[in-house]
DNA sequence: GACAAAGAATTACACTTGTAGTAATTCTTT
DNA sequence: AAAGAATTACTACAAGTGTAATTCTTTGTC
């Protein structure tokens, strides 16, 4: 079972449910969106509710109240992401890509340490 | 003028215009993708042609054929791709994503090499 | 000069996505 | 229990996408 792709939309209601770490009613997301897009809350509702189609959000009914939690990671949503924008742009090869994002980053030097540190380990 | 998105679909196209230095007719587009997709020539020449109503492939005709070649860079476009993506999915900061494709990665000596150079360019 | 082949232009059609209105249901309060 | 509020469910609709068939136009060939 692999839920669908997530649409540009769609993700910034899953981010909500994400960073919340417990199901979330319908009106907090509402509420919390008013304030980052200009959407009507029918259109949230709405791309709740494809959300739970496509099996990427499940929805809780402890008495009788809807909760809407994640039911995929994040993690693995990133990931899936990823692999397709890897797969699309740079034609699958990470280090096109990573040469692309390193010359644009803007690293601190605690950052350049980290990505030092992941790299020193890989080789 | 910034020329539209270009969809997964289209961007096959791209990178064959891209790829090859000189403007193609048709008809070597096609006959590329063939090996590459199960694609119909026909939707071949619709993709191409949503990309000229787009703006992103130019036609020439010179001596009445039609040539197609790349109206917008390679590099523009993957930069713009790529912008999309970092905002998208891990909200515009760039060092998560390197983290996240360092991890992934499957570097040789010589481009983390090349990396390491980058960055410590940068520092 | 008529015809066939190749390619360009037009049309098609279902599915997705952004965006939301309207209807139905359920909860709350009096 | 009825009225009103909150929320869920259903419907809508235009633009974009993947996928292609059909039609029009040009040009080489007999």
């Amino acid at each position: 079972m692999q839920p669908n792709k997530i649409t540009e939309a769609e993700w910034s209601i899953m981010e909500i449910l994400w960073n919340a770490d417990i199901p979330l009613p319908s009106a907090t997301i509402v509420e919390i969106l008013k304030k980052q897009t200009s959407w009507a809350p029918n259109t949230i509702r709405t791309l709740l509710n494809r959300l739970v189609e496509k099996g990427c959000v499940t929805i809780l009914k402890p008495n009788n109240k809807f909760l809407y939690s994640p039911a995929v990671s994040r993690s693995d949503s990133i990931e899936k992401e990823s692999r397709s924008f890897l797969e699309r742009i740079f034609g699958g090869k990470t280090t096109p890509l990573l040469l692309h994002f390193a010359e644009k980053a803007n690293l601190t030097p605690e950052e350049l340490h980290s990505l030092q540190a992941i790299l020193k380990n890989r080789s």
